[in-house]
DNA sequence: AACTGTTTGTGACGCCCGTCACAGAACCAG
DNA sequence: CTGGTTCTGTGACGGGCGTCACAAACAGTT
C-alpha cells in the first residue's frame, strides 16, 4: 500500500529492470518531525526520495526568519545538478513530519543519469517545472501582499486536495507558523489576515482546518 | 569576433557536425531596446539564445512594478522544459540593449535534446544553476531588506566585470530602475540608499559608473 | 543654444508588516 | 483531571519602503 519506485515522478517510465538496478542503490532512512535530510551548504553527497511523510526545502536568516521554497510530498525527489562535483546544497531540508526517505549516493544518481537518457529527460522536466514554480514564489513574495498570498496559498491547497470529503472543508496539514513560512511572512501576520477573512465570512476557521465559505468571493479579492 | 555557436554554454561539446545541423535550424533576429522577445503566458513556440546584447527576464504585477528574475548575456539562452507540449512561458521577455539572438522552433529544440543526451545533460547543468540562483533570489527578496540587497549587488557587479580597467571603478550598464526592478524594490528607494552609501564615504557616485571607495567596509554590511 | 524627453535625487506621507508581549486554546502524557 | 508544552489570537509600537510630487541634471535632436 506504500509508495513504490514506479510511481515517483523521477523513475517514471523506466523499465523493470532498471527499476531494479535503482533498487538495488537505494537506502531508505527513517526521520523524526524537525530532523534534518541535510543542511544548507554541505557537500552535496546525495539525493533523496521521499516515500512517505512530508518535508520543506527552506533558506534560513541570520534574523532566524526562513523561507520555504518548496514542501515536499511522497514521490518528490530533491534532486539537484547531477553534473558538477563539489556542489553545495542551496537549501536547508527538514521533515515537517515523521517520514521515510530513499537515498541515492552522488556517484550512483550521477552514473544513472549520464548512462540513461529517460532518467535525464524526467530531470529536465521535474527541473522546469521547479523552475516555473521558483518564478511563480519570486513574483509573489517581491509583489505581493501577504494577504494576497495567503488567499492563494488557501485556494491551492483545496485545489490540490485529493480527499473531497466535503467540497469546502480544507483540511491544514500545517501550523500557522508553517504557512508563514511558506509565505515568507511572520505568524502574527498570517493569523491576523486569516482572522479578517474570517469577519468577512470567505472563511470559517477550525481547529486543524478551515472552511471555504465562499470560495468565488476569495478569487475575486487575488485580482 | 562575435560569439560564435561553440561559445554558447548551452551547445558546449558538441562535436562540428552537431554544431552545423544546429546552425542550420537557428534563425537569428534583431531587436531595439525594449522590445519584447516574448510575453509571459504566451504558449512557448520557441527557444532562444542571447547572440549579443542583454536581456531581461521578468515578471509584472497588476500595479505595475516588476522583478527581474535573470539579466541575460550574450551566450545565455532562455530555454525552459523541453518535455511537455502547451507549454507556456512564465516570464517576460526585454531587450535591456539592442541585442541580437538565435531563435530555435520548438519542435527542433524537442528533437535535438531527445536525440543528443549530451545536450540533454548541459540543459540539466544550466536548469540546476539556474535554480540555485532562483533559490538565491527568493531569500534575498523575501528575507533582507533593500539596503543589503544593494550592497550585495554592487559587489556581484564588482565580481563579475571583466574589464579591470581600474580596480574600483564600475561601470553601471543599469539605470537605477533596472537596478530597482533587478532587487524587487522602487526607484527611488534605490536612489536613497546609494545616497546613503556616499554619505558613508562607501561609494562615490558618477554618471554612468559606481567608484568603490571601501569594498570591505561593504562587505561587512552584509553580515 | 533652445527644446524635449529621460534619468536622478529628495522631501512628505502613510501603510504594511515585523517584533515584542501576553493571554487564552488546544494538545498530550501520566 | 492536571500540569506542561505547543499553538493561536490580539493589542501596541515602530521602521522600512512604496507612492506621489517636484526640481535638478543629463542626453539627444534640429
Amino acid at each position: 500500500m506504500s509508495l513504490t519506485l514506479k510511481d515517483t515522478p523521477l523513475f517514471q517510465g523506466l523499465s523493470e529492470n532498471e527499476l531494479e538496478t535503482v533498487k538495488a542503490c537505494l537506502k531508505e532512512k527513517t526521520f523524526a518531525k524537525g530532523d534534518l535530510l541535510f543542511r544548507e551548504g554541505e557537500c552535496c553527497e546525495r539525493v533523496f526520495i521521499v516515500r512517505s511523510g512530508r518535508v520543506k526545502l527552506y533558506r534560513i536568516a541570520s534574523s532566524g526568519r526562513e523561507q520555504t521554497l518548496e514542501t515536499l510530498n511522497p514521490g518528490d525527489t530533491c534532486a539537484c545538478n547531477p553534473g558538477s562535483p563539489n556542489w553545495s546544497c542551496s537549501t536547508t531540508a527538514e521533515a515537517l513530519t515523521p517520514c521515510a526517505a530513499w537515498f541515492l549516493s552522488r556517484s550512483d544518481y550521477v552514473r544513472m543519469v549520464q548512462a540513461n537518457s529517460k532518467l535525464s529527460h524526467t530531470l529536465n522536466k521535474l527541473f522546469a517545472e521547479r523552475l516555473r514554480n521558483f518564478s511563480t514564489l519570486i513574483e509573489e513574495v517581491s509583489l505581493k501582499d501577504v494577504h494576497k498570498r495567503l488567499i492563494k496559498f488557501l485556494l491551492d491547497m483545496l485545489a490540490q486536495k485529493c480527499d473531497s470529503a466535503k467540497e469546502e472543508v480544507l483540511p491544514i496539514p500545517f501550523t500557522r507558523e508553517e504557512i508563514a513560512q511558506r509565505l515568507g511572512a511572520a505568524r502574527e501576520t498570517v493569523a491576523r489576515h486569516l482572522s479578517e477573512l474570517k469577519q468577512a465570512k470567505l472563511i470559517d476557521i477550525k481547529p486543524k482546518q478551515i472552511i471555504i465559505l465562499n470560495k468565488t468571493g476569495l478569487e475575486k479579492l487575488l485580482i
